[in-house]
This record gives structure tokens, C-alpha cells and sequence, in this order.
DNA sequence: GCAAAAGTGTTACGGCTACACCCATGG
DNA sequence: CCATGGGTGTAGCCGTAACACTTTTGC
């Protein structure tokens, strides 16, 4: 016989500071899980689909309506949540490290998955740790749609480029680098940095 | 105040007949949407995550276990089923032909969506012309790792090459396109096609 | 004038495209 | 021997990779 659940969704937040990848998190108060570190995920209330619970849920945490999101997978263990059958609907989401309020609470994506050798001690609540994970590949997959997102409307090249570098986890040769981008996603402005002791970087728009 | 749903699977189940790509419907013989076309779905059971009520699902449906498939897309809609809140996991399901027992419900994909122009007269119940359209978008970007499961173990490369055409809607150079093949995905046997009436092709495995 | 980061051009290589004819088998 | 589909090689082009020095600004 089929049984009703709960409808979550999960929204890994990533951002780009101090050049690394970072998520955002929550210490539990209560039970299950008390203490441990969790996503700032929620339920979908009466008539109302996963994207406009979403978009509330970000809305409330980010304090801002500018970010980014999209569906990436649906974790449907029927223990993921020992107190209620729930199941979860993982989104990713970026925002521009400008439209943080604050850093507290977002930690390295490095220093989450270094648990993931200790099966048995995980730091992360229910099954988050997983779903982190699987974003994280999604993100790395789909970087060339998504790397708008985590920048501002105008950039420097070499903004892109490090974004880049950071998420892939890997170093790419700058004059190649400027070449395809220029060739495929983004176009020049008029514009230039300012306010920087040093050579200032012309301004990028992306496409489209 | 959040609100407990239904949770569906709708596999979308694809396999490769007289040179089209078709799809598994059945007509509803009740209300609502009765007479119209829809999925082979199913709901998730107590205990039961939604890859075994898949699993479950399909082997019933399809009568054996030979199938591939894969998560795509979950639909969330409160207004997709008029009955009661109940969303849908869908997922893109695979079967090579030859274990597929009858052909009489598959249905030309070519044949389902033409019907996309005419918005307020679909001929498919719920939103499943909505998820198919997702699915077959899904199928035709992941085809490089799908169309294996499309194919005997042994086949002829003219064979995937006619898969990749039919799905892509696209030509390809057979020279050029066997070159890619062996390069990246299949590798041949000491095997030959038996019993046609015109030169036998070798046949190959796809790697890994 | 020094520190810091921006910005730029060329060559070599490899992969992709375009293209037309011969081969093996059954009937 | 004919019909049917299987199978093959090469040359040109294009995109990618490798590589190091000059420029602009603030201080």
C-alpha cells in the first residue's frame, strides 16, 4: 500500500569566497541530529510547487531575491529522516558573494567532504552529506551555465577564470583560457576596474 | 502549513522499433482523463524508496528485468493530479527491442508530440506530454552513455549508428562515425552477424 | 621605480570533416 | 550476376595546447 510523505526540498548554496568553494549550513538545536551541521532546506506547504518553495525558502535565508537555482535530484530513502517519511527534492543554488550579508556560516566544500572517510561519524545531519555531494558533481558538470551566476553582471576575465579553477580543481593557461571564453560565453565592455593598485582589468558581460 | 503527498514514479520507457523511437502508453478507462494516453506509472509503497517501486514497477509492466533507467526530472505541480497532491519522480527507462514481448502500446515519439501545437486538446492525461517532451530532451543530451541499453550485447556499429541518427534526428558519416566509436566507447569482436542476405557485419561490445 | 596583476601572438599537433568506391554474402 | 548493406583511407581545416614577456596602474 502506498504511504503519503512529507515533501522537502534541499538547497545546497554555494558562493565563492576567500577563493573557495563554500556552502551554506546550520548548526541543529533539537533532535535528531542535535548539533550536528545541516542544509537550510524545507517543506512545500498546500498548493504551492518546488519552485516557489524554493524561491520562499532562499527569499528568507539569503534575505534577497538574487540567486540562482535549479533541480538536480530526488532522495527518496524511506529512513532519510528517522521521525517522518520525508522525501527531498535537491536543488543547486548560487549566489554572487556581493549578495552574502554575511560569512559566517558557510564552510569550505574541502573541509565538509573530508569526512566522508568516516562513514560512521559523519558531521552532517540525515543524508545532507550526500546530497552535497552530488550537487557538487552536478555544479562541476554544468559550470559553463552556471558560472554566471556566482559572478557579478560585470567582471573581470580573470574572475571567470578563477571560478573556474577553483570548482574544477585544476589550473587552465590564461591566454587559452580569455581565447574560449571570449569565443563562446562572454563579450567586452567599455568598461574598467577601479580602484585597484594595479593594472585595472577590463570589464566582461556574459552573452544572452 | 505544509501538506503530505502521494509520491509517483513515471518511467518513461523508450526502445528502438522499425526505425523510430517509441514510447510505452496505455489508454485510462476511468476518470480522470479518461480515454487519454498515459504513463505506465506507479506510487512509492511504505518502506520503499522510488528506485525499487521502479524496479518493481517495471518489471511488471515490461515482464522481465532487462532494462536500464535513470532519474531525470521531479514534477511537483499541485494541480498535476485533480484528485489528490501527488507528485512524480520521473525517470527515462531503456529496452533493447528483442525483450520487449508485444509492440501493440508503443507509441512513434514524432507521432505523441505533434500534438504540442495544440495546447488545449493534448492527447495525454496529466502533465505526461510535459514529462515525455522533458524525457526525450534528457535521452538525446546523455545518449553517448544511454544507447548501449538500446542495444543487443553484441551489435553491428551500423546498428548504433542508426540509433544515434533516429534519436538525434540527424545523419552522420559512417566512416567518420565508426572512427569516433572505436576511438571512445565500443571495441570489436571475432563475431559476425549470421544469416542476412548481404555481406555480415562484425559485431562489437561496448567497453567497460 | 617597484610591486601586482592584466594582457597578448604564434607554432605544432591532433581531432574532425568531407568525400566515393570496393567487398562479402544470399538468392 | 545482381541486390543489399558492410566496410574502408586520405587530405584539408580548425580548434586546442603549449609557451614567456610586456603593459598599466598605484604607491
Amino acid at each position: 500500500m502506498y504511504e503519503k510523505a512529507r515533501i522537502g526540498i534541499d538547497p545546497v548554496i554555494f558562493t565563492i569566497h576567500e577563493n573557495k568553494l563554500k556552502v551554506l549550513l546550520r548548526k541543529r538545536e533539537k533532535e535528531p541530529f542535535k548539533k550536528k551541521y545541516e542544509l537550510f532546506g524545507g517543506l512545500i506547504e498546500k498548493n504551492e510547487n518546488a519552485k516557489s518553495a524554493l524561491k520562499r525558502k532562499l527569499k528568507e535565508v539569503l534575505d534577497t531575491n538574487k540567486f540562482f537555482f535549479k533541480q538536480f535530484h530526488t532522495f527518496t530513502n524511506p529512513k532519510r529522516d528517522p521521525r517522518m517519511r520525508t522525501i527531498s527534492i535537491g536543488y543547486v543554488a548560487l549566489i554572487e558573494k556581493s549578495n552574502v550579508k554575511n560569512f559566517n556560516d558557510w564552510f569550505d566544500i574541502n573541509k565538509i567532504s573530508q569526512t566522508t572517510n568516516h562513514p560512521l561519524q559523519t558531521k552532517l545531519a540525515f543524508d545532507h552529506e550526500n546530497i552535497i555531494r552530488k550537487a557538487t558533481i552536478f555544479l562541476k558538470e554544468n559550470l559553463d551555465f552556471f558560472a554566471k551566476h556566482l559572478l557579478p553582471d560585470k567582471f573581470p576575465l580573470n574572475m571567470l577564470q578563477s571560478i573556474y579553477e577553483i570548482i574544477l580543481e585544476e589550473k587552465f593557461d590564461n591566454r587559452n583560457f580569455r581565447k574560449q571564453m571570449i569565443n563562446s560565453f562572454v563579450k567586452e565592455t567599455e568598461e574598467y576596474e577601479k580602484k585597484v593598485s594595479h593594472r585595472p582589468a577590463k570589464l566582461y558581460l556574459f552573452n544572452g
